[in-house]
DNA sequence: TATGAATGAGCCTTCATTCAT
DNA sequence: AATGAATGAAGGCTCATTCAT
């Protein structure tokens, strides 16, 4: 069998077996350089807050630079003071939204054929869930943004190869014979994914319990076989 | 169980048992009415040939009613003449690939536990992933429009929901031994689309084939327990 | 004596002995690709009239597209039609004016010691004198743009350099006993623009009549010593 | 022969007789009034060399509030301490140079006819080349302001009047022949402050010395007819 | 049926200037 | 005396859509 992260196949294009996420914090724009003081802190938040809000009634190619520094009572220069443009502003959003998602998951333990295996891939699974839903409306703007500027997409794969990494891990430390755990990892942490968005698109309707228990159970037979 | 199509959980919106791919031509437009003559025809189909073009070259929302009428050699009042506005000239396309993958939906077969029955999965999820491939351009701007507009939401569920929809009745049909058909459909379906989009995209690196026999391999497994 | 065209010293940048005028038409912008209709034509010299109109009123950096589209009675989006931007604008209309400038350089007879010498220098930089007066408003914006765009530079170089082009050879083919003809000529052709451009912007009072014939004088004294 | 200062004719508007240049010191802006600490005067100046700095480097439309506080290591509540305005700063500056300017103008000592005269006349145009190299950006920023502030023009055409002046007194104490050494003086200076500006702008490409020895040999002639 | 031309609302971005500390 | 932060009027430019021929 030949593919795998060395042959570089059906590999998410970023993932990387090692320190799969980078560590970031809040912030970004042309205030990058200089120390904000408590009251540029306070406006570059409310900044943040009114984009995520905006974010989420009108989408990101739909909001406007004005909708966002409306909802944060603020003006149009105090925005183009902390950040470059929209998309500067999106992408802050989404690299705290990485981050909370890099470091859930770490959070995976050892995976073992029986229902606490699966109950533990359940766990997991809806912990991603739960982010997807919290920040729904970042994720939806990075999808859009993702398509066209391609500038989100490395950390899209970034964080989606993160988790494929870690499932890789944990699949090939356990007993599941599956022909590539690498393999098999991307392509469950895509349906992970997908059945999230559509859930939280509405497109799927389910509950975050139900669904996860259906990922899980699935997820679970594809690597374990009990079904 | 209860996740049902009847109790509404977890099915793709719009999915419905019988009858989820609505036949649809090439049309469209506030020409929809009238017949077109031979030359309006014949500028119909140049207007969609660089519908396909530039929104392969430049995605939805980068796509410009200018880049299409010059690509298609015409003017802006013609293209007004066929289609309503450019979600309208998209529309067109994707209800053709609508009807494409609704085709192809139909074909799977009877599904073994045995390797004969996941090879017939590979080769439906190969089919899908050719469409998928050939209709590139198009399916990125469906989801791309899909996202702010809603308008192909429906459509893109209603050709997942005949996907799933199928796989139900073959699994259901079937030994498969899972806690509820239409649930596993659903999420392997949306694994199958996920993984095809990153390849698409590029986010996921793998020959058609060996994309196809690795989900072949894990649906195969999430159904029947083999692996 | 050193200093000449070939040792490239104390020459107008640009200045070529041969050939120092390109040919140019009334054009520019966007539109530059294709052939305009009547109806366009009268659009785009709408725009260049008033453009003229406007830049005589507020100046080059002053100058609004706003002000101009509203003088041409016509649209934002018509103006853009046709030009990249208000630079593109004062390019033709700069580009018109080299052109004639270009065409009157030419029209210098042979330079003689005598008063006849003398009268048809008059009557050359008389000319020079009204397509300058003729011009003001867009020689003004030129000189202006020229500053920080540097992209007429080189056209205000060529025209000058066109007049010393032309100068240099009608003294090089005369009697007169001067160092260096090519030297002599642009430091002349600078005083001649310069005093035009002053008595232009009304740093200077004088009839043209009276500019030209102090023109005329110390250049001819300079060049055959008479005064 | 009519063209004279009392006819009004050819003549730099500004140009006095007598005191041509206004004695002026450094300062400026809101803080005119009081005198200012040490601490005061330091800031003052390194808000000047900045803009000296930046004036060069962008010239003065382009040059920002922002750069130049930036430069100057302070803030723009500071800048506004000091000055009123970019435009009061850069007036600041002219000032200063024109300073410079006028106390070189009466440096020029009689004119003769031999070649000592022409010498004198070269030491003088030289050393205004000086002062134009060295106040380079200052002035191509005067004379861009001067377009469409007319704020600076008064002060550049004291300047040029001035040293007009000092030409026509020179010319009219000599025994050169001109019909009206006003007239000559005037055109004169026009073509030596060109020929310094091409020359500045890399218009015209020569060595000082050349430039002012090109410059003296026409000025030279044009006034005593030797060449 | 086709087309070149025109439109103008809408959006982004800049930057001189003022304010509060 | 100094400064970081805030402001908002202005202006440039785009592009979907309509119009007149």
């Amino acid at each position: 069998m030949s593919v795998s992260f060395d042959a570089g196949h059906l590999r998410l294009h970023g993932m990387t077996p090692a320190s799969a996420f980078p560590a970031i914090g809040r912030a970004g724009g042309p205030a990058a350089g200089r120390a904000l003081r408590a009251r540029g802190q306070r406006t570059v938040n409310k900044l943040l807050d009114a984009g995520v809000e905006v974010l989420a009634a009108r989408g990101y190619h739909a909001a406007r630079v004005d909708d966002i520094v409306k909802a944060a009572k603020t003006s149009h220069g105090t925005f183009y003071l902390y950040f470059a443009n929209k998309e500067d502003l999106v992408r802050a959003l989404v690299l705290d939204v990485g981050e909370a998602m890099a470091a859930h998951a770490g959070t995976l333990g050892p995976l073992t054929p029986d229902d606490d295996g699966r109950a533990e891939l359940q766990r997991w699974i809806r912990g991603f869930g739960d982010l997807y839903r919290t920040y729904a409306s970042v994720i939806r703007s990075w999808v859009e943004a993702e398509i066209d500027t391609h500038q989100f997409g490395q950390l899209g794969a970034d964080v989606l190869g993160g988790f494929a990494s870690v499932l890789t891990d944990r699949v090939a430390a356990s007993k599941a014979v599956v022909a590539d755990p690498a393999n098999a990892a991307v392509v469950l942490v895509a349906m992970i994914e997908r059945c999230n968005y559509y859930a939280t698109v509405g497109q799927i309707r389910a509950e975050p319990d139900e669904l996860a228990a259906s990922l899980a159970r699935a997820a679970h037979a594809a690597l374990f076989g009990s079904n």
